[in-house]
RNA sequence: AGCGGGAUAGGGUAGCUUGGAGUGCCCGCCGGGCUCAUAACCCGGAGACCGUUGGUUCAAAUCCACCUCCCGCUACCA
């Protein structure tokens, strides 16, 4: 139905730390973008992975006694795996210290940028801390010494590769200003046109293969230097998809259509990478879609105050769907949000099960008892068909947000869909017409049928398991977007088995302190 | 310090461009109704000096100025 396609990329986390819910948050955004262009008839390419080039594995690895590889091997399972529970539907999982993959790719990103003139060599001096390995600016430096290990930083000089980012200083503002590189929020879009206002630097994208201790994507043709690891992951975008090892692929899904990524990594992905792809004479990404980070009970998530939640923990305690549903709803799309347990409870019962959980079970329990599990044949009366009509604005309702990329607009306009089914159901009062008036509640439960379908279509982006499990309960294929609207559940048709959605979640009495 | 964003009922948001009764949405809370359904659904209600102060105006959440408080960015650091 459609040839379009649509590319959307996560981030690609650091796999030196266990994923968070922060995490989790950017995977179901961007996997909820996702399915409903899937849902639309696109074809969807999805690329997540890990950066694994980075100083901090061959040192987290010195220490458990394995090597860099076993230990990015190992690390990046778990964020598959993450991705896999949480439903996010990649097409790629693109890791970046597998050769064969990913520096193909990179290789010849860096050396179109090379070509274009864009890479120079140049010596970089600065503040040196042997303990940790890394430069320091000097406001970085309390009292001049390195703040972790209390000493002076001695003056190091080093050859670098540098990018000329200078370069594209105007075409980048052009860029931005005109939309034609969407970022969203617009108060991000400002953050970064203040940024490229306030002049661009070359800055630096190799090190030494001595500070890099060998580990990273070697720059082409000098192999006494190491890419940044910067360069290299922004070039998954690219290789996920075959850049550098199936060109067809490639040029099907390039340019991305959207970018997810979290606010700190922002400059990345809206200045130096476009320069980059401008440099290499790539298309450039359409859009880059910037979430907030989350907090948990008020408070920032952070090791010293333990009190990092586990998506994983979170998945086993409540399920996937209620979780999607807390990031999507009650974390705002574009901000900043909060997290607590007793939040997420309330949630799962007051909105899910109240709300869709309660009508699907409510119509296909009745269908059931009263119906024998079968689509009756009913001719819908003026009010059926009115309601029918004034649900219909609703289908554009979310598509629109959608269409922008506004998912908690979207979802709560599908959630107020879904709430005007139960008060359809309510108004009808079947319960009662099924004992004075047959024709009339087989009538009514025919369109409930149908507008529980679309219920099942429209929460497809955001939870899927339910959706499924909607489908499954009707007894039928999963349907697309373009179902909408369509009496598709015919009279005569036999559904399956009614299954509660969502089970109440009862707060335990352990929660109390003193 | 500079630049940018924000302050709207117990929580979260929309409204602000193009002033017109505090208007809306998602929850929470209280009351009533109903009963097909996951003790749910429906209806109703309480709750806001729209951050402070001042100005423009017949009229300001909305425009202007000052102030207070929060947050982000200010380069090679998710």
């Amino acid at each position: 139905m459609s040839n379009r396609k649509f590319y959307i990329t996560t981030a690609i986390p650091y796999v030196n730390a266990a994923p968070h819910i922060g995490h989790a948050l950017e995977f179901v955004q961007t996997d909820a973008i996702a399915r409903y262009r899937k849902a639309r008839g696109d074809g969807v390419g999805l690329v997540t992975g890990s950066d694994e080039n980075s100083l901090k594995n061959v040192h987290a690895a010195e220490a458990k006694k394995i090597t860099p590889a076993q230990l990015c091997e190992q690390n990046a399972e778990v964020f598959k795996k993450m991705g896999d529970r949480i439903g996010l539907s990649y097409t790629s999982f693109r890791r970046t210290s597998i050769q064969k993959d990913h520096w193909p790719g990179v290789h010849r990103l860096w050396e179109l940028c090379a070509k274009a003139g864009d890479v120079y060599k140049k010596k970089y001096r600065g503040l040196y801390c042997v303990g940790c390995e890394s430069f320091y600016e000097e406001s970085e430096l309390p009292d001049g010494v390195c703040p972790e290990h209390k000493t002076k930083p001695e003056t190091v000089e080093e050859e670098n590769y540098f990018f000329r980012l200078s370069k594209y200083q105007d075409r980048l503002e052009k860029l931005v200003e005109s939309g034609e590189l969407k970022i969203l929020p617009a108060t991000k879009k400002n953050e970064v046109l203040g940024f490229i206002k306030g002049g661009l630097q070359d800055f630096s994208i190799s090190r030494s293969v001595t500070r890099a201790k060998g580990w990273g994507v070697p720059v082409p043709g000098d192999d006494k230097q190491i890419m940044y690891v910067w360069f290299d992951a922004l070039g998954t975008y690219l290789t996920g998809i075959g850049y550098g090892t199936d060109e067809a692929q490639f040029n099907k899904y390039w340019p991305a259509d959207v970018h997810v990524i979290g606010k700190g990594i922002l400059r990345f992905h809206a200045v130096y990478w476009p320069a980059i792809l401008l440099s290499a004479g790539l298309a450039l990404p359409k859009t880059v879609f910037v979430h907030g980070y989350i907090t948990v009970e008020g408070q920032k998530m952070s090791k010293s105050l333990g009190n990092i939640v586990d998506p994983f923990m979170l998945i086993d305690k409540y399920g996937v769907d209620p979780l999607r549903y807390y990031f999507l709803s009650e974390v705002p799309t574009f901000d900043d949000g909060d997290f607590s347990e007793k939040l997420l409870a309330e949630k799962n019962n007051s909105e899910l099960g109240a709300n869709v959980g309660n009508l699907v079970n409510r119509t296909m329990v009745f269908l059931t008892n009263n119906f024998a599990g079968e689509i009756p044949h009913g001719e819908p009366t003026g009010e059926d068909k009115a309601f029918l009509e004034s649900q219909k604005a609703q289908y554009g309702k979310v598509a629109q947000a959608l269409d922008e990329l506004r998912l908690k607009d979207a979802l709560d306009s599908a959630m107020a869909f879904s709430s005007s089914v139960n008060k359809f159901f309510q108004d009808s009062a079947p319960w009662k017409s099924v004992k004075e008036d047959r024709a009339k509640a087989a009538a009514s439960l025919y369109v409930l049928a149908n507008q529980v379908k679309d219920v099942a279509i429209l929460m497809s982006p955001f939870l899927p398991n339910t959706s499924d499990s909607i489908f499954a309960q009707l007894g039928m294929e999963k349907k697309g977007w373009d179902d909408l609207g369509k009496l598709s559940v015919k009279p005569g048709h036999k559904i399956g088995k009614p299954q509660i959605l969502f089970a109440r979640i009862e707060r335990k009495e352990t929660q109390q302190k003193k």
